[in-house]
DNA sequence: CAAGATTGATGGTTCAATCTTG
DNA sequence: CAAGATTGAACCATCAATCTTG
């Protein structure tokens, strides 16, 4: 089997170091200021911008790289604080339509102020516009193609 | 409060994506092949590293970035199954000191047999050498500094 | 049968409280 | 009291089985 470079080694190390730095940053951050856990913005940001029209569960699935058993049991939680409504699919029988609700939108606009912040500190001030471009250009090479 | 660039928030972005295709490659890989979580190897490896003498509980919370409770959970799994024992540690009585075993260095040799074609197909096969090496230097950024 | 989604059971993670020794 | 470590309870994630509709 084909064994990995001590470049390609340190870069995964670096890479999952870093991920653990901003994530445990972010999280403690939402979480002091009485926020659920950063996987609700995600949903909610996905569910703002599909508008009106709301998202199928899978659609969610694929967006966020979740399981669908994830999606069904995080949903649960967050339909019940009143955050998102799941609503009968008129084409499909099977599926469920989920919407942002108004108290949705508002919270994820309240957890944008404090986890915008938290990315500033952990990107913009570590690295220059410049170095950050390069960076996402890398990352995209791991990303596309990644089946 | 300051809010981060658009360039900052995309690098984030990707750099999320990025950890989660590679972890999850890796975990997919590793229980396929009936091994245990990664965490183990970080373990075992930080174990076989520190030799004879072992490694106290706090200390693997610093390498490993992971809490107390979780540190102690972890081993308290691993010890069972016989990876690596505990030992009252004799300079100072509130301590143990974590010590590899036979097995244990056994199933880290074979946990790499699957974890090292992993990163080489996730990096050493997405990135040149030149590519992944600036790659490591800008998320050196990220981690040095940052508290 | 396949696709979308849910659920019971299990196991792991987390919080807060606790225990023990310096 | 502080540092190192453990533990009960609650919470969350995961697997496998299931349900419903195309």
């Amino acid at each position: 089997m084909p064994m990995p470079s001590d470049t390609a080694a340190e870069t995964w190390i670096r890479l999952a170091r870093a991920y653990g730095v901003a994530i445990s940053g972010i999280e403690q951050a939402l979480s002091k200021n009485d926020f659920p856990p950063l996987i609700w913005y995600d949903i909610l940001l996905e569910l703002d911008r599909a508008g009106e029209a709301g998202l199928r569960q899978y659609e969610l699935e694929d967006a966020l790289l979740l399981k669908q058993y994830s999606v069904s049991r995080l949903v649960e939680r967050i339909e019940k604080k009143g955050y998102l409504k799941r609503v009968a699919c008129t084409s499909d029988g099977r599926g469920k339509r989920l919407i942002i609700t108004k108290d949705g939108e508002t919270l994820r606009r309240r957890m944008w102020q404090v986890y915008g912040p938290e990315i500033h500190r952990l990107f913009d001030q570590k690295l220059t516009r410049e170095q950050s471009d390069e960076m996402s250009r890398l990352l995209g090479r791991l990303i596309d193609g990644a089946e």
